[in-house]
DNA sequence: CCATTTTTGGACCAGCAAGTCCAGACCTTT
DNA sequence: AAAGGTCTGGACTTGCTGGTCCAAAAATGG
């Protein structure tokens, strides 16, 4: 035996307790007691799971939210294979981020990029499968010839990226969409093919 | 008397200081003591120029680097009234940030949106004001017939701002400055005429 | 039902960091 | 030069926070 049902749960609740309590105050401005009362636990428990005390229970929490930006877009980022789709998944983006309003999990995940080491590294890796995800897109709008085939598909989805990055973080200090939709359409605009351009704003 | 040109100097002093080391750590990892050590003063002085305490004197690092942001594409942001003109700035804007790597004032900055509260003002004006000389740069283009007529000056220049605070997002967590080139890319093209269209790529 | 292991609770510790306070140096004005 | 203000230094306090430690409770397995 390693570690029981039990304790699996426990491990759980505090991560989720900590995320909760980290997209509202910021990275700094969260104690383990903070958590602990929260949570209903103990000392003993929070340095029982995570060993490497507060970094470790820090990371936990940045793997756990950055999973769930993906799955939160995920019927619609996996299967970008028509226009529909594409907006869609807009929509889905910016319907997310509004109900978030200025608590943003990433935002705050961000936040511990200087701070703590391994959370670079997390972010990182979300980036890259979002960006992956926004690239096929692009490849197979491409293969069907709905998409602008000069367009380099790396390239391209690495500007989504930027651009809903941006969106989402001006969200945090505005606390208004408007960004993101802007930069959003302008990107989705500069994916349709040159002929039907003239009348783009929609 | 109210003040003094020598306590102006140190008051100044400690404030540079002080955005130095916010640049390296992030806002949670500095002390008044890293501050008080790197600027050659005592705790005395730390509260006699900023008696609102630490609070106080990370809105007055905030409002200083805030400031800076903007003087930093001054030549150029100020007279977006060619291609020319525009292609610097975002030359510029590539470069500042490229030398800036993962140090950034801003992305320190906007990490304290959540703890302090002042900040989240200070980012917004920053923004606004950002946003108001792209917007200018539009309208300019506009009147001498250079960028499409249809574009909403305001919700273009929106995306801009978005694209670039994204931009240097992912620069802060990956070091590079794919990200920011690629929208700023996608979003010069955007503004380009649709005629002139086709070979967009530079 | 006993032994072993995990889980839980909470007292305790050490260090650090913000903020207070006051005395003395320095300036500047008359 | 005297007085009143500003500037500077640094000791001290206070509260909190991450982390340690150990013993008791609960589960698990044979």
């Amino acid at each position: 035996m390693a570690i029981t049902v039990k304790g699996r749960a426990t491990r759980q609740r505090i991560i989720e307790g900590a995320a909760a309590h980290l997209r509202s105050a910021g990275p700094g401005g969260v104690t383990l007691d903070d958590v602990r009362a929260l949570t209903n636990t103990s000392k003993g428990q929070l340095f029982h799971y995570f060993p490497g005390g507060k970094e470790e229970l820090l990371l936990a929490v940045a793997r756990y939210e950055a999973d769930r930006v993906l799955d939160d877009q995920q019927p619609h980022l996996g299967a970008l294979t028509s226009w529909a789709a594409w907006e869609r998944w807009r929509d889905a983006v910016i319907a997310r981020y509004r109900a978030q309003g200025t608590n943003c999990p990433l935002g705050a995940l961000m936040g511990q990029v200087g701070s703590t080491p391994g959370a670079a590294e997390v972010v990182h890796t979300l980036l890259t499968q979002w960006q992956r995800y926004v690239r096929d897109g692009i490849v197979a709008m491409q293969g069907s010839g709905r998409i602008r085939p000069d367009l380099d598909p790396d390239r391209t989805a690495a500007a989504f990226i930027a651009g809903i990055q941006g969106g989402v973080q001006v969200l945090r200090s505005t606390g208004r969409t408007d960004h993101l939709e802007a930069v959003l359409a302008v990107l989705l605009d500069h994916l349709r093919p040159a002929p039907a351009h003239a009348g783009a704003a929609h």
